[in-house]
DNA sequence: GTCTATATTAAGATAGAC
DNA sequence: GTCTATCTTAATATAGAC
């Protein structure tokens, strides 16, 4: 049942990719070997060699794939002026992007040691652009008088917390949808940066 | 340079933990080889299968005295009747704990995948039963009428998340004290809870 | 582009001498 | 209790045939 030569080269490259972030996802970098993504794919071996130059590249890429474009997509998102909108945009855009990319996500956070370091600060320096991001919002909406904040650095990472442990237990059929998860996030983080919304909650 | 027979036993018990421990903190389980742990101990390899049946014995044991401590210390702290009370004792002693065991937590979190399925399942339950000491907490206040929380299970997720997140960036010489950390996270919690105490703040 | 085969290294774990 | 030596398995990566 060998291949013929050349047949599958379209659908290999793109699966090579998908299943190395499966299973990186699942078992961990360091405990999934070259011969279980290439089972996986279906190929052997000396085949993935054509696809990438060695595992590490299979971590980095899937890395610097999803942050870029997770800085892009909120690069398009239309922005509004007001900073608690753009509070609600913000964990409406980043909740909904994490719900569709929970293995990049997942991986992105858990895999950050296993790059070697030169990969290490390429993709570091992205996630802290994705951090100033929030915290520029804290800013304007500190500027503006609308939150009331006592260090914006802690804020900022107490929100990104909160955001992150939602990785760990959201499922597609679990009790609450996306726009009531989505809702509770907007609310919690408004409440955190003391926003007057919580004088409607009540 | 051999060591004479049987001179270091009890040195090397609680040196082979604690160089597991701060090993698979810096590198990762499955990247960290016995061997590398027999040399940062001073031994060689056969020597570690003294002190461990396995490595998967080394990663479990760490897991499980770190879960039951930190459940020990909770049920010995001094408990008090107001809910937001407790908020603030559960904060702090929280943030105490976690900043004495900064590798532990850091294992805790990131190796629950490389446990075989029976040890899974024993440290997950241990992770739930602390998950419900914060729960209940919230749902006291509730019940106390001193807190506005729209769904208590996110809630709790949402401050766990928070307080996680301390573990990534805490250093003890870092621009925070532990004081000053503390009680930006009492009061940011205090926050997320709807408690009266943001009336305080303003 | 994929295969088979292999080079090389290193892993977890064990046996037996001291 | 530790050492040296070794068994067995499996890892990453490459070479060359098809």
């Amino acid at each position: 049942m060998a291949r013929t030569s050349g047949s599958f080269s379209q659908k290999t490259a793109p699966r090579v990719a998908q299943t190395a972030l499966k299973l990186f996802a699942k078992y961990g970098y360091a405990s999934v070997s070259m011969r279980q993504i290439a089972r996986d794919v279906g190929v052997q071996v000396g085949a993935l060699y054509n696809y990438t130059p060695d595992k590490q590249a299979l971590l980095f890429n899937i890395l610097l794939q999803h942050m870029e474009s997770l800085l892009v997509a909120w690069a398009r998102y239309p922005k509004r002026t007001d900073p608690t909108d753009q509070i609600n945009d913000f964990i409406q855009f980043h909740l909904e992007f994490h719900f569709s990319k929970v293995d990049e996500v997942f991986v992105a956070y858990m895999e950050l040691r296993n790059l070697n370091p030169q990969n290490f600060v390429m993709i570091e320096k992205l996630r802290c652009d994705y951090e100033t991001v929030l915290q520029k919002i804290l800013n304007a909406g500190l500027a503006a008088e609308q939150f009331q904040i006592k260090d914006t650095k802690i804020a900022t990472l107490a929100i990104i917390g909160m955001l992150k442990e939602v990785g760990t237990w959201y499922r597609p059929d679990g009790r609450l949808g996306k726009p009531e998860i989505i809702s509770l996030y907007q609310n919690m983080t408004l409440d955190v940066l003391g926003s007057k919304h919580a004088i409607r909650k009540k």
